[in-house]
DNA sequence: CGATATCTTGAGGAATCTCAATACTAGTGG
DNA sequence: CCACTAGTATTGAGATTCCTCAAGATATCG
């Protein structure tokens, strides 16, 4: 794909011109939208545009100015701040369903990449926030988001501060196949879209200590690797239990 | 003062016998209440009570139901999670202005003490939830505050997970002093209410390394320590820098 | 199938932690 | 007013976890 701005022309396109993207929306009932009745689905639609990014694309620079609400449909991407010397702290890795850009500041205090192919709908902020005014529900619907963003985000502290390698890794693990069962069926052998790298600077570890704290876990017999990007849990109990700090 | 239970009877004071507090407010114009109109403030003085708490009593304890919201209106307090073993990450210190409680949980993640003597204006969260959605200026208030909370967890997250102890201090100081600058002449010398121990476990150390750290800052003038509890910022462009990681 | 990036493993080093002793501070009672 | 006590802060020495640097193994992609 040719696009190399955050806010491409390439891979963008009117929502029309994929018929009635809202009803087809695969994530209708899980995004901000599910509190919304049909009229008010127009409303938004009118709004919306539906992006596409290749993976390892920038979504959102750090610093740029916040003109766009972004929910994601499809793929997974990751969100992050970066120091000057270019130390890098991932603060969340987002789903389909999740909101991207729900600040009230002129510009982005992080910046978001794609982990995969993604498809993002994106609003305006400006014409969104009027509509947030209209339509309380919706309103609602993002403080009760933004609350409980913020309770991860303390527990995302209490790791960051308190936890062992070995815990931190453990938590990520149990969190996120947690988070795969919530919209699938049961499994434990989960996917990890994100590189080694992300999760040393999601869990602030190094590379190293992740790959050496997911070779214990499989001595253990806790872990299966499958391969770098799949991993069974072969007792997700004691992921449990270690990642609690039991 | 006879209280020992989070919630409880002693140093509790019905609004009205305190005339009308909201006009007397010491935060009228900084807490959510600035939003208010002289109607809606009126709604809003019926389900307010005035809480005082002692020195290192227990405000909100970990895990108990979420009955309430809190404005701080006086004092400062610390917000921590734990872990099951005893170890503490501080998730924020809160001063007058502050709001503690908002989640749509059935229980708190976290705890709450008072640092000084605090007075809190409480409200009780169902009411306080109706009062939400017709008051729509306030809702938006709430959201503006829970999005700027969850910026600055994300900035904390950074410092956790990738700054070093110097970098650690040098932002909690540069934090905490703009903070009071906000509300009070730009004074360089700062009253920190905490004890090493909050501190160090605000910022992911322990109490040793915080005081070697602050001994490390007096030794290259850029601080002066006056007594435990007061700091003066001999050079704020410096503690800036160290901050930001230059 | 080969090139390149990513992941894993190893050895040594550094920052921070732990444990222990000393100094200071604030509050209490003589 | 001062000495005493309990809590808090500082300093020191050694231990430990995790990091850094480096090499080898494995996976991915054209």
């Amino acid at each position: 794909m040719g696009k190399t701005s955050p806010i491409g022309q390439t891979g963008e396109r009117a929502c029309k011109t994929l018929g009635h993207p809202c009803d087809a929306c695969e994530i209708r009932h899980i995004g901000v939208c599910a509190e919304l009745k049909d009229p008010e689905i127009e409303r938004v639609r009118r709004l919306a545009r539906i992006q596409q990014y290749a993976k390892g694309q920038s979504i959102i620079e750090q610093g740029a100015p916040a003109e766009f609400l972004y929910n994601v449909v499809r793929g997974a991407l990751r969100v992050f701040r970066l120091l000057a010397d270019g130390r890098r702290q991932i603060t969340g890795f987002l789903r389909p369903g999740d909101l991207l850009g729900l600040v009230f500041n002129e510009s982005y205090a992080y910046g978001a990449e794609a982990l995969t192919e993604v498809s993002l709908c994106r609003f305006p902020r400006p014409e969104f926030e009027s509509l947030l005014a209209e339509i309380p529900t919706l309103e609602r619907r993002l403080l009760v988001e933004a609350s409980s963003e913020l309770t991860q985000a303390q527990d995302q502290m209490l790791l960051l501060g308190r936890k062992t390698a070995k815990e931190r890794v453990a938590s990520f693990l149990s969190a996120w196949a947690n988070r795969a069962e919530r919209r699938g069926p049961p499994a434990t052998t989960i996917e990890l879209p994100m590189s080694r790298s992300d999760i040393a600077d999601y869990l602030g570890l190094t590379t190293e200590t992740v790959s050496r704290t997911f070779t214990q876990l499989k001595a253990a017999r806790i872990l299966k690797l499958i391969d770098p990007t799949h991993v069974e849990i072969l007792q997700p109990q004691t992921i449990y239990q270690v990642a609690s700090g039991e």
